[in-house]
This record gives C-alpha cells, structure tokens and sequence, in this order.
DNA sequence: ATGGTTGAGCGTCAA
C-alpha cells in the first residue's frame, strides 16, 4: 500500500505559467500533475520544463490556440490507448494514461469538458449543444466499461453540480456550468461509475469552489466562485481517500489561472 | 440590464 497524490489545474496556457507550477510542486508536493487549457501545440510543447520540476514521465495532447492537456509524473506511465475523439472534433479534451505503481497499474483520464458559451439553449447555442453531448458520449463510454476499477478521472469538467458548488444556487440556475440540463448530464456521468472524491471530504451544505473569474476585482471579497474543477475515483478506491487541498493561495499568484489546483491524496 | 478580464496571436474567438 503507497500513498499517491494526483493534483489537477486549468492552467490557462502552460507556457505562459511554467514557472508558477514550482509554486504547485513546492505547495502540493504531487505525484501526478494533470493540465488543462495548455494552449500549446504539441510542436511548441516545452519539453524541458517538467523533467527539470521533477516529472519525468509526460503525456500531452495540444492544438494551436486553445484547448490542450498534459499529464506530468513522477510515476511512469503508458500511454498508448486508443481514447475516442469525442465528437469527432478532433478536439484536444482527453487524455487517458495508466499510471505504473509498483501495487500494479492505475487508469488515470484528465478531461477538459466544453465550457458551453454562454446561452443555456442547444439550438440557438451549438457550444451549449456540444457540450452536453461530449458529456453524454463520455458517459455511454464509460457505461460500457462495466467493472471498471483502479481508476480515476480529474479534470476542469465546467460544470458545478450541487447547490453549494456555486455561490448563489438561485441566480446561477440559468448560467451556463449550472443549469439543470448540465447538473442531471454530470450526474449521470457519476452514475456510470465514479464517487466524488473532493465531496469525500467537504460535506454537501458547505460551500466549495475551484474558479474565480477574473472579472470580480476582489476575488476573494466577492467570493463568486464556483466548483468547475473534479476528481472521481472508482469505488474500490473510495477506503483509500486520505486527503484533498483546493489550493486557494494560487488565486493570488501573479498572473495565475481563474482555476485553483486541486489535489487528492489516496492510498492505492 | 449588461459589463467586467484574460490568453492566443494578430482576426477575433474562446472562456
């Protein structure tokens, strides 16, 4: 039995915050970084960057522009699995490793759900339309895995599912990442296999949040946040949830991401 | 009601 942390962040471009993920490792002390948002392509892809923080194992998927995710580990890891392209936009949204501990492998998936524009409607929004339907293909794929175990999924998932996930429940019921439609998708995603590891450890009426948008001037005053960031773990995991941090000080980074790193640690 | 901010990369789009 080891101990292993898997931390997860929207980065919000990797190139340009490379140097506040020494601020993660020295805070977090991970195992297993997991990115979302890089925006870099994977031509551009700073190689150097995280063996010389102490992550030698890397998987990267990224396109120019936008989207884009990267898992870093201390752990080694394979990679060769024929993940589907999720409504086949050739979109760079996934990416599944097994992670080589010496217990035996652990499924590893770092997502980055469609955050869905801004209108709550799939005919007059086609992002809105899209992003319900990547989570509902990511749910069918992972219902047919019947069994699956050892296994665990992070991620920016852009929805905030519970009513204390976000800060205002009643004026957030038709903003896009909490709208009905999306919370009943997420929780049918649950369904098909997955327990909440972060609600683990805060309970339901207590307020948790991981995104602060950059348009509040006083992020932390204001505390309009809300819980876009997740981590699911297969149940025969679920005894081994030791602990979890939302690490807020990284809000207060300069020039930091809206999204605060997250981290579990289990033992597996 | 609608604005507010940030990043990629140079047009605006995406968030």
């Amino acid at each position: 039995m080891a101990s292993l942390r898997i931390a997860t962040w929207n980065i919000n471009s990797l190139r340009l915050r490379l140097p506040l993920l020494e601020r993660l490792v020295a805070a977090l002390d991970p195992d297993v970084i997991c990115l979302q948002e890089t925006k870099v392509p994977d031509e551009l892809f700073p190689d150097a960057g995280p063996p010389a923080l102490g992550y030698p194992y890397v998987a990267r998927k990224g396109m120019k522009g936008y989207n884009g995710v990267a898992i870093l580990s201390r752990i080694p890891l394979v990679t060769d699995w024929d993940a589907p392209d999720w409504c086949e936009k050739g979109d760079c949204r996934h990416l599944q490793v097994a992670l080589l501990l010496p217990s035996g492998p652990l499924e590893l998936h770092d997502f980055y759900v469609p955050a869905g524009g801004d209108i709550p409607d799939t005919e007059a929004n086609p992002k809105f339309a899209h992003k319900l339907a990547f989570v509902s293909q990511a749910t069918d794929w992972f219902a047919a895995r019947t069994g699956l175990r050892r296994a665990v999924l992070v991620g920016d998932l852009n929805i905030a599912p519970l009513e204390q996930d976000v800060w205002s429940h009643k004026q957030l019921l038709s903003v896009v990442s909490h709208t009905p439609i999306e919370v009943e998708h997420m929780v049918a995603w649950q369904k098909a296999g997955w327990y909440d590891a972060l609600r683990h450890f805060v309970p339901p009426e207590e307020k948790l949040f991981t995104w602060w948008s950059y348009r509040n001037k006083d992020w932390r005053l204001s505390n309009r946040g809300r819980r876009l960031d997740h981590v699911w773990v297969t149940p025969d995991l679920t005894a081994g949830l030791r602990s979890m941090t939302v690490l807020k000080d990284a809000r207060d980074w300069p020039q930091t991401s809206d999204h605060v790193p997250v981290s579990v640690t289990l033992d597996v």
